[in-house]
Formats: structure tokens, C-alpha cells, sequence
DNA sequence: CTCATGCTAGAACGATCAGTCAACAACACC
DNA sequence: GGTGTTGTTGACTGATCGTTCTAGCATGAG
């Protein structure tokens, strides 16, 4: 049947996406996509262009599927809890054996040659506005008092932004999501921690455990 | 001049070493390394055996100039600076402009397919030393009484690690030190936090699954 | 001297790469 | 029914991939 469109093409961008994960912008050939998503190579030009720009509508896809979801977790009332689900949104995906290790973002950052283009500019502008979102959370914490004045939000938020992709390595690594609870958790304690010395902290043990 | 060696193993190691760091294991070619070691096509292949074995040798290459001297910041006598040199030692290489950005192995650990080869064992490998010697450390501060007896040494050292390579990975898209410095100090304040009452784990050794 | 050695230069290999193209089939509208 | 648009198809392009190979030449050992 010509004539007719014979893909979704949210179908394809997942498997697409899929493909991309696993194996990175190089290393997926046109041919591997032909193969993968069942529809043909004039259909894949047709449709979007070039290698590089249906590698954008992936990235674009993946922020929707799986970065979106995640970021939602931050918008629980209750920021340690934000966090919190942050992080353990990570280590769910992470632990859904039918998707790819690690995180298509991070993957490509550093697998690429981190020239200026789009690509690069894509991933730059998402880890900002991660960073800005953990900011704002941690802002509300200060306000509502369950966060110490004297943090520094900046940088705590920067941290967290690492932990998470440091946490995406580990486990494109190895797959274990003990090794991400443990990293979750730890992470968690700089909350409690009460930067100078003199200040006496309140009952600052954690109200909700990990789920496990 | 012909019939004696034209060139120093370590200087085409270090030259291909600079070009993998940068493009990745795919995006360099044969052509690449040729014109920037200088050295000729046919005597790579005589002397490498193939892209794979000079890439494994690279990744030796890289684990004895920047990885071991990294991890020697471990054997400071005082753990706690021990564990602050090992981050600072990464944001005095990151900072460094003549090194290409973020790490070599967390560039390849998410670069590549991930396939069950000998360079993943490497990758592996390492993240599993690096483990061990951090929780060797934190071993020694514990013994000391720098460190909470409360605390969970695997999930310190599990989360030092994931620390690290977040670092990596944020530098590469971001080359800012302040940034890693932000990071480091935050992660650094986990030192003194007593830890929640972690449920007792089972003895859990680093995982046995294989990569992706 | 002779000869093996270890490099250089470069052609050539088949495979694969990203990307293009013309022919063709199904629809919408006239 | 005629026409134009749209999407499918598979062959095709030129470039580049990793790898091999031949030929030539300067050197050091015997």
C-alpha cells in the first residue's frame, strides 16, 4: 500500500529512541533504524529529514517520555519528598529491564564529541533547567523551614543534578539498583546537614523512609 | 628514515588517547589517528593489532597517567582529605584546557553499546577498584572515629563513585569549575552526617549481573 | 657485502555509511 | 474518469569505514 502512511510516528521515535539508547547517535545506522522501526528508508527521510534531525525529534521525544515524568516528581507540596521521588524515578527506570541502561541525555552528553551544535545545545539547556527546577524546590524547603537558611541552594542544587547523572553511569555500568538506592540515599542525608558548626538543628530525622 | 622505530609507544598512546577522550571510540577513525599520531597506517595495525587492541591500550594508557593519579589521592594519611583530594584531583584535571572535557571511561562506559567485551570488563573493573579503595578509606576513617560508627560504608563508597563520574559528566557539558567545586563541597558535607537508621543490609557485594 | 628488520607511502579490499532518486500505488478532489 | 498529491519502495550514489597488502628504503647485525 503507497500512498497511504503506513507508521505512527510516535511509534517509530520510540523505536527509534530504543535504538539510540542503547547503542548512541554513532553507533545506530540508518539501516539499524530501516530494521528496527519496519518502515523504509525513503519513508525515515520523507518524515524527518536527516539522521540529525530525527535524532532531535528523539531527543525531543525522550524529554517528553521519560525526562518529563521524572521532572514531574519535583512538583510534590512536600520538597524533601520532591526530591526524594526524583531520585527514585531514576532508579524505577533504571530498573525496568525492557528499557536501555543509563539515560539517552547523559549518554549522548558524553558521547559525543560535545561540539556546539543543536544536539549539545539541547542537553546543555535540559541539565539547566533541571538545575533551576531543583533550585526552586530547595527554595520553597528554605522558605517552609525544612531546609537551613545557611545552605547554598546553587550549589546544593548542582549537586543534585550531578548525583543523578552520576547515578545514570553507575547504572549504564552496572545494572544493579541496590548500588542506586544507596547512592539515592546517601545523597538524601546532605539535607540534614547543617552547615556552620554552632547552630543547633531540630529533630532532623527523615519522615518518610525509601520506598522498598 | 626506514627499518628503525619512528616513533615512542607512550606519545601515539597519548595523541590517540586525546583523540578517543574527545570523539569517542566510534567517531574516531583509522584515518583520524593516523594524522595525529603521525605515524603511519599500516604501522599502527604492526603495532596495535587492530582499532579494538589500540583502544584497549589506550584505556591502559589512561588508567596509568589520569586514573591512577587520581586514585593516589586515596593514600592520604588523614581519610578525609583523602576522599577531598580524589574530588579535587577531578576538578584540577576538568580544569585543565589542554585535556579534553569530562572522563574517558565515563565517556565510554556510556558512549559505547555496552556489549559484554573486554572494554566494558575494563570499565567495570575500575568502577569496582575505585569502590574498593574509597571504602578502604572510609574503612581507615571509621577505625579512627573521623566517621559516624552509624554510617554505611558500601553506600558511602557507592555513592562517591557515583559522585565522580557526575562530576564527568556535568563537566562535559558544562565546563565550568565552579560548578565541581559546588558539587564536591556538597558532597563532601555527607562526612558528618550521622546516619538515619539504615536497615541492616545483607552483606551485598558489587553486582554480579552483567552489563547491559 | 648481505640480509632481515621495521618503517613509509599508498593502492586496494569489501563492507557499510548517510543520503538520493525515479517508479509506482493509493487517496482527494475535480 | 482524469489529475495531482502523498507516501512507499528498492535500487542506487559517492564517501568513508576498518583492514590488508605490496613495494620501496634506510638501518643495524652478521
Amino acid at each position: 500500500m503507497a500512498g497511504v502512511k503506513q507508521f505512527e510516528r510516535g511509534e517509530v521515535l520510540d523505536r527509534a529512541m530504543a535504538l539510540f539508547w542503547r547503542r548512541g547517535y554513532e553507533g545506530t545506522s540508518i539501516q539499524d533504524l530501516v530494521e528496527a522501526t519496519g518502515i523504509n528508508r525513503g519513508s525515515i527521510y520523507g518524515t524527518f529529514g536527516d539522521k540529525r534531525r530525527l535524532f532531535l525529534a528523539v531527543l525531543d521525544h525522550y524529554t517528553e517520555k521519560v525526562a518529563k515524568p521524572m521532572m514531574m516528581e519535583l512538583a510534590d507540596p512536600d520538597p524533601r519528598r520532591a526530591l526524594e521521588g526524583m531520585l527514585d524515578s531514576i532508579i524505577r527506570r533504571t530498573s525496568d529491564p525492557s528499557l536501555p541502561r543509563g539515560c539517552l541525555n547523559t549518554n549522548t552528553a558524553l558521547g559525543c564529541p560535545a561540539t556546539g551544535d543543536e544536539i549539545t545545545r539541547k542537553l546543555v539547556a535540559g541539565l539547566g533547567e533541571q538545575e533551576s527546577a531543583i533550585y526552586r524546590v530547595l527554595q520553597k524547603a528554605q522558605a517552609a523551614g525544612q531546609l537551613d537558611a545557611s545552605h547554598d541552594l546553587r550549589a546544593l542544587a548542582r549537586f543534585f543534578v550531578a548525583v543523578c547523572h552520576g547515578m545514570n553511569v553507575v547504572n549504564k555500568a552496572m545494572p544493579d539498583p541496590g548500588i542506586l538506592r544507596d547512592v539515592s540515599r546517601v545523597a538524601m542525608t546532605v539535607w540534614g546537614v547543617v552547615n556552620p558548626p554552632a547552630a543547633r538543628r531540630p529533630k532532623q530525622r527523615p519522615s518518610t523512609r525509601p520506598p522498598q
